[in-house]
DNA sequence: TCTGGGGTCCTTAATCTA
DNA sequence: TCTGTAGATTAAGGACCC
């Protein structure tokens, strides 16, 4: 049922998420630099940090210990992905009510499909309206919100005013309003790549827009050129949908110091598959496809993958392999910063047979077990609370 | 300065297989 | 049966995103 009626896609993006979550549950932070990261003096990064914190130059991903020193007088914070998931879903409810076509992006954004929503709630600046009240009623955030024909140039302009912005890009405006801006603001465009057109002496996207196409292929490759062509011109999907089904599932670790010592790293990798599998069993999934991810000391990263005959969800299958992965890949001896393990290569469904595959009967005693821990706590099992520790919260 | 953790997707190369 | 090859699968790394 193809319409010829004009596209409207929404995007809204929650401003300083985490951080503002923290302000207003917490009014004697209002106003303050408020940082919410990795603990200073660990290694970790910034995850938010409020618009005070943003004059420090604090930003996303900034080392903390960077952080810090442009402002030890901040308020810094651990995240609390509980109390972030709770005001997400309200948010997400929220915009349901405007128009049953969401999509949620990770936590504290969202593409919604407002076409033909007119009749019911007016233009689509009126529905962008209505949507930042509605969220500042229901959990006394403030979004910034872009309206445009596609989800490319309706994240661009959620971007383009900050904090509490709203911008609406018409179809016909698409190209001047993007001429002006800065090549990095397009999707896909990285650091690397930034530097790349920097080279060629493109800064905006309009300069990308006129560059030779032959001379943009030939530098950064032709599916790079083709992409960056696209969105030049304002062109993208416009297709809003469920979230996707995820196609990994994975658990990583930093050291607070690099190891050598190979039982710590064999303990740290028995932790991780036991988190992985734990994960994979309740998301009803099972692999064939084990990652190790090794960094070692100088940042330098490695990744080590095998495929198994069967897929598993089981703790042991999963550390079994991992383990041999470290073992073979010829690092054990080395400084290692960061070890992780992932399961992937889901098994098909279709193929599944529940009853009499080796494996199935354990899997099941396991998921039980595992709902067990979850509501009474390793104790019911007759564990020591804190003998396999686990504090992890459920993203 | 010293770089988290959760992912996705793309590229390239090697290997397997029809 | 031999051989070349196209296409699929596997593996590793890297860029990017939130």
């Amino acid at each position: 049922m193809e319409q010829d009626k004009p596209r409207w896609i929404m995007h809204l993006d929650m401003d300083a998420f985490f951080a503002a979550i923290e302000q207003r549950d917490d009014p004697s932070l209002v106003g303050k630099p408020v940082i919410v990261g990795a603990r200073p003096g660990t290694r970790g990064v910034v995850s938010t940090c409020s618009y005070e914190a943003r004059r420090y130059g604090i930003r996303s991903a900034m080392p903390i210990a960077e952080a810090y020193r442009k402002c030890p007088h901040g308020v810094y914070l651990p995240p609390d992905f509980k109390r972030y998931q709770e005001a997400s879903d309200r948010v997400m409810e929220t915009l349901a009510a405007i128009s049953p076509v969401v999509e949620p992006v990770g936590i504290d954004e969202a593409f919604v499909d407002i076409s033909g929503l007119d009749r019911l709630f007016g233009s689509p600046e009126a529905i962008g309206r209505r949507a930042k009240v509605a969220i500042r009623q229901a959990v006394r955030l403030t979004a910034s919100v872009g309206i445009g024909p596609n989800r490319l140039v309706a994240k661009i302009a959620s971007d383009f005013r900050k904090p509490d912005g709203l911008t609406v890009v018409p179809p016909e405006a698409v190209l001047d309003f993007l001429a002006p801006l800065d090549i990095a603001r397009l999707r896909g465009v990285g650091k690397v790549l930034v530097e790349r057109l920097h080279q060629l002496g493109i800064q905006t996207v309009g300069q990308l827009r006129r560059f030779n196409e032959e001379r943009l292929a030939e530098l950064v490759g032709d599916s790079a050129a083709a992409m960056l062509r696209r969105e030049a011109h304002g062109l993208g999907s416009d297709a809003v949908g469920q979230e996707r089904e995820r196609k990994q599932i994975g658990k990583e670790t930093t050291f607070d110091e690099d190891v050598t010592d190979v039982e710590t790293l064999r303990r740290t990798l028995l932790r991780l598959a036991g988190e992985v599998g734990r994960r994979a069993r309740r998301a009803g999934v099972r692999g064939r496809c084990i990652t190790v991810k090794i960094r070692l000391a100088g940042f330098e990263t490695h990744t080590r993958r095998k495929t198994l005959k069967e897929a598993t969800a089981i703790d042991d299958a999963i550390f079994a392999t991992a383990w041999s992965i470290f073992q073979e890949s010829g690092f054990a001896g080395r400084s290692v910063r960061l070890i992780g393990v992932s399961l992937s290569g889901w098994e098909d469904s279709s193929q599944l047979d529940l009853f009499t595959r080796p494996d199935a009967r354990r899997e099941r005693l396991m998921a039980a077990k595992d709902k067990i821990v979850e509501r009474f706590g390793k104790g019911a099992l007759g564990l020591h609370p804190s003998e396999p520790e686990e504090e992890e919260q459920d993203e």
